[in-house]
DNA sequence: CGCCTTTGACCTGCGC
DNA sequence: GCGCAGGTCAAAGGCG
């Protein structure tokens, strides 16, 4: 610090076209002095200055005792006087993120040294001075900088606070979802046959019902697991890059739902999930108007594998597809797909068309490429209701769209997280409050 | 022509 | 045993 000090010193003078020594001597002169000696070092600077003759904005500062500096202009040179507007600038060393260690005041010392001149003259000749425009300038950007460091931290401490009260407040959902699970389960029994008289077969499909409604009320955390079930998303069509929900009832009764949003007017039962299936019926059941559809996969002829597609009663815009068994083949790849696609027509349900969702305030989406990341943790009611428009791929045309639905579904996610984003005011606030955070710390 | 969907009939399990 | 509801079968029809 000394050393940059002295250097500055150095540099500054030279300006001055004094010579080496002198200003090495002048150096540690102004070095050695206490801050009472001050005018007299500035006197002497003065004179010597006013003998060589300084320019109209040379520069010169001196380090005061308290750290800061002293910045002194030369404003204006005429035949009569010198005209020196001296300014206090006083930084302190460190400037942290904390805008009240950056002090930063300037203090109009002006000296006039007027021989001759009527100083009403001196003043305005001064005030016109492109150098007064300039100072006024420096000291109103600091003073903005000033104002916006104290604004950002405020955001960044108001944003910390409402961090902190939405994990609370999940936290407590979480509680009172769990306590309220509990007490279902104790009921259940007999609330189930009082309410309806349906045979075992229905009580099943309940509890699937159920399993969406444990799900849906699921929040935080990062492992796919919730109480006794499974989420896994290993059912997403890997072609078409989009994820379904998947939850794994009992490991042991190889039974699993998965939860697919589809467009309510759409009264096809289709649920794509990579594997080829064949419809083999289909029955309108007493507790939901929409009928419910059977399917067998029909990749293997061997494959024990069921599955039922209904649409949800809550919410119509759902599929709840109900698998039964075990695959025993491996997942048909792309080319099977392809290949099989002419053969089997419309028949094939390929790939995912739907994709499950995300909640634009909190984008669980991740686009990375052509991999898209679907954020489990998220409210799973919020998962199933996509703000993102479907794009159907009929599967006549997939191998001639495949690349084409690609960009035209990360066009899709980019419109719809834009559109998201620009309408919520917090994120506004919260992307200023991260880039002058990161711009803080560089 | 081959494969799939549709749909009415039949089967099965459960509750009463 | 009967009725009910879910599950399955298979013939008929559609589509490319």
């Amino acid at each position: 610090m000394e050393e940059a000090i002295k250097k500055t010193k150095y540099r500054k003078v030279q300006r001055g076209d004094e010579e080496d020594d002198e200003v090495e001597e002048e150096c540690q002169m102004a070095n050695e002095e206490d801050d009472g000696g001050w005018r007299g070092w500035w006197m002497k600077k003065m004179m010597q200055q006013m003998c060589a003759g300084p320019t109209s904005g040379d520069l010169d500062m001196k380090r005061e005792n308290d750290g800061g500096w002293r910045e002194m202009i030369v404003v204006k040179r005429s035949r009569e006087a010198w005209i020196v507007r001296v300014w206090e600038k006083r930084v302190m060393h460190h400037v942290t993120r904390d805008s009240k260690a950056m002090d930063s005041t300037w203090v109009d010392t002006s000296l006039g040294f007027d021989l001759n001149i009527n100083p009403l003259k001196v003043k305005k000749e001064f005030d016109q001075s492109n150098f007064t425009d300039l100072a006024l300038k420096l000291s109103t950007d600091e003073q903005q900088v000033g104002d916006l460091v104290e604004k950002i931290n405020r955001v960044n401490e108001e944003n910390k606070k409402l961090s902190e009260m939405l994990t609370v407040m999940c936290e407590n959902y979480n509680v009172l979802q769990n306590r309220l699970m509990d007490l279902k389960r104790n009921n259940s029994p007999n609330n189930i046959k009082e309410a309806s008289p349906i045979s075992k077969k229905r009580k099943t499909d309940q509890s699937d019902e159920q399993s969406h409604n444990n799900i849906s009320s699921s929040n935080g955390g990062d492992h796919h697991q919730r109480g006794n079930y499974e989420i896994s998303s290993s059912e997403e069509n890997a072609n078409n890059n989009k994820k379904q929900i998947r939850i794994r009832e009992d490991p042991n009764s190889k039974t699993s739902v998965m939860y697919v949003h589809s467009d309510p007017s759409d009264s096809r039962l289709i649920v794509k999930d990579g594997y080829l299936w064949r419809k083999y019926g289909q029955k309108v059941t007493r507790d939901n108007p929409s009928p419910r559809a059977y399917f067998k996969c029909s990749f293997a002829p061997s494959c024990p594998v069921k599955k039922k597609v209904q649409r949800s009663v809550k919410d119509q815009s759902v599929l709840v597809a109900t698998y039964e068994g075990e695959h025993n083949h491996p997942r048909p790849n792309e080319a099977d797909e392809t290949s099989t696609m002419g053969s089997n027509r419309g028949a094939v349900q390929h790939g995912s068309s739907s994709v499950a969702n995300c909640n634009s305030s909190s984008s669980p989406i991740r686009s990375s490429g052509s991999t898209i990341t679907l954020d489990l943790t998220q409210n799973a009611d919020a998962l199933l209701k996509p703000p993102i428009p479907e794009v159907e791929i009929p599967s006549k045309n997939i191998n001639n769209n495949k690349n084409v639905n690609s960009a035209v579904l990360q066009h899709f996610l980019v419109e719809q997280m834009a559109s998201s984003l620009s309408k919520d005011p917090s994120f506004t606030a919260a992307l200023a409050a991260a880039i002058s955070g990161n711009f803080l710390q560089k």
